[in-house]
DNA sequence: CCCCGGACTGTGATCGGTTACAGTGAAGGG
DNA sequence: CCCTTCACTGTAACCGATCACAGTCCGGGG
């Protein structure tokens, strides 16, 4: 065919060349294209179908400083990708919006204090644009070399950080507790246990806020249990609890992994749900519906919480100072409870 | 502070003059150092540390042509990201791949028709060195426009592809499914059903051949359902296949999530898992081991899976033709058959 | 004593864009 | 009728790397 075999990809001047003006103005055409008569705008189109033209982000990167792209930078110590649907689904809505923009989403994944440096040393390096931070866990040191170096950053729930205060967006972690807890209440529940997340996380420490404030003075600290957000976990809190309260009537998990956990204990020691004991999770993951008997849950909107958080890393980026911003969920009724 | 409210970023100048060397030498020194006295490489690498350098990678693409990233893609119809824990697993392990070789993975889900063709514009445009493609049904057109462009592409899975064959990884679906239907045969079992995934998916089509080939002569038509990897069509096959043949006593179901589906149904008519009718499952996701009767099921080797594609696609950015890997699964027997 | 080659270093061109600036021609105001 | 403004276009410098090439220095062989 052609002499060369790799036929080189076309540049802004070659789309110029044929189009019969000079890169400068494909170039204006390109970015909006003020200040380029109609014609010349016409060409330069039709000249970029042509010769199939696409532009070079790294080429234009290097001119901009910028990368049109952002990381999302999950800091989690476990497989949660895998375990906590949750995670899946802020990723795939932050893919979309992100996408939407024409951007592109860079996955980073920071298990380890090592791993850490490392993201942040790629992040602080300008590889991105902004960073789309989602940690359950407390992160001081990431979350504070970031904000200190000045990369836009976004957090998915409240960021647990001594330093000032940092963009984020999160749900009304206490108000759905109390109106899980109320539900339970209206239940007719007289003994409700909690099996709630780690306490150095916003999600395990603000349920237990809210399921505290709403129990008043009903409120028993035996009926309490703080633990990782993993099944085998669930199933031993509700083993500890069955323990020391046998007479629970009611059990409020913090995620539905939770719950599925605890159902398993459950069902293990005999206690029927929601007959003997009511059951709630939180979350309304794929395992809340598919559960048998299905889970009474609080929904969280990850689509829009993804699609937000995406948009305020971009006002940051652009120089904005955006603020939190608090979304608010459903209670979500089924079978357990 | 200093006049510059923001301090611009070192550059390889700026370390060259801290080291007291030309420029050149510090870009020769960060490409393996050939060719360098030891005395410059040291102080090289003491002006990279005081200035605090890092490589800007746009400007390192633009003159080498690589990026420095490759693309995870993704051309599911559905959430499978969050219905599918292996894709997770996939995700993970490539991210992991990636990352320890200093490069980047790039998400991107392509869902429908239009979204496809935006992501092969983005491949082709050069944003990425090589793409892992990641889709259980055949997708010729994505795949064909890809591999004719010349990117170097590695599937997951046997791509059903009419065109010349392409690097993949897969694991022996055929005779994964042999010892799971010899597995049931062992264990008594006369009537074995299959729940299988739509033909169009090598994982379904495959699964399906290993059944009927070990079956041989006891194969029967009429106990073998093709459905969408989904819960809920994994209960609608179970339903349809206890109503054509009540005497079913074990099911073979494609995947963990269509085990759960069909337990639910199984469940719902009175028939007890495994006394009743045996159940196994494939994946060992976290599914199978959660599920009260843990499954039956295959272990899939998803960590070997990706880096094995992550390496490929270095072999074929390098320049090299990789061959088809095939890689053996294990047979991972609980409760429920 | 000169020349040559090997080890190392410096320079300049280049990648493909953006952007500031310098034109250019036509319309319009004084 | 000239000068200014406006709308548009072309040019050159620059972003921060890589890499080919041209030196430079030194030791050793002829």
């Amino acid at each position: 065919m052609t002499p060369s075999d790799v036929p080189k990809k076309p540049t802004i001047r070659d789309v110029a060349a044929a189009a019969g003006v000079s890169y400068g103005t494909v170039s204006r055409v390109l970015n909006g294209g003020h200040w380029v008569s109609p014609e010349a705008r016409a060409a330069v189109d039709a000249a970029i179908v042509s010769t199939g033209y696409t532009t070079n982000q790294a080429a234009r990167s290097l001119a901009t400083g910028k990368t049109g792209s952002l990381a999302f930078l999950l800091t989690e110590s476990q497989h949660v990708l895998l375990s906590d649907p949750n995670m899946a689904l802020l990723l795939r809505g932050a893919t979309d919006a992100v996408s939407e923009r024409g951007m592109t989403l860079v996955l980073l994944i920071a298990d380890t204090e090592r791993e850490q440096a490392n993201a942040a040393r790629y992040v602080r390096a300008g590889h991105v644009d902004g960073v789309l931070l989602v940690s359950s866990h407390e992160s001081d040191d990431l979350l504070g070399s970031l904000v200190n170096a000045g990369v836009p950053t976004v957090c998915s729930g409240i960021p647990l950080w001594q330093g000032r205060t940092v963009a984020h967006v999160a749900i009304d972690e206490v108000g759905s507790a109390r109106t899980m807890t109320r539900h339970l209440m209206d239940g007719g529940h007289r003994r409700i246990a909690l099996i709630t997340g780690p306490l150095d996380t916003p999600s395990g420490r603000f349920r237990l806020d809210g399921f505290r404030d709403e129990l008043g003075d009903r409120f028993d600290e035996v009926l309490v249990e703080a633990v990782p957000f993993t099944r085998e976990a669930g199933a031993e809190a509700m083993a500890r609890l069955l323990a020391r309260a046998p007479d629970v009537d009611a059990v409020f998990a913090a995620s539905d992994l939770l719950a599925v956990g605890a159902a398993q204990t459950l069902a293990a020691q005999g206690r029927r749900i929601p007959q003997d004991v009511a059951l709630a999770g939180f979350d309304d993951s794929g395992l809340a519906e598919a559960h048998t008997p299905p889970l009474t849950t609080i929904r969280q909107p990850w689509a829009q919480i993804s699609a937000t958080m995406v948009e305020m890393v971009l006002e940051a980026i652009a120089g904005g100072h955006p603020d939190a911003v608090v979304l608010p969920t459903t209670l979500v009724v089924r079978e357990s409870a």
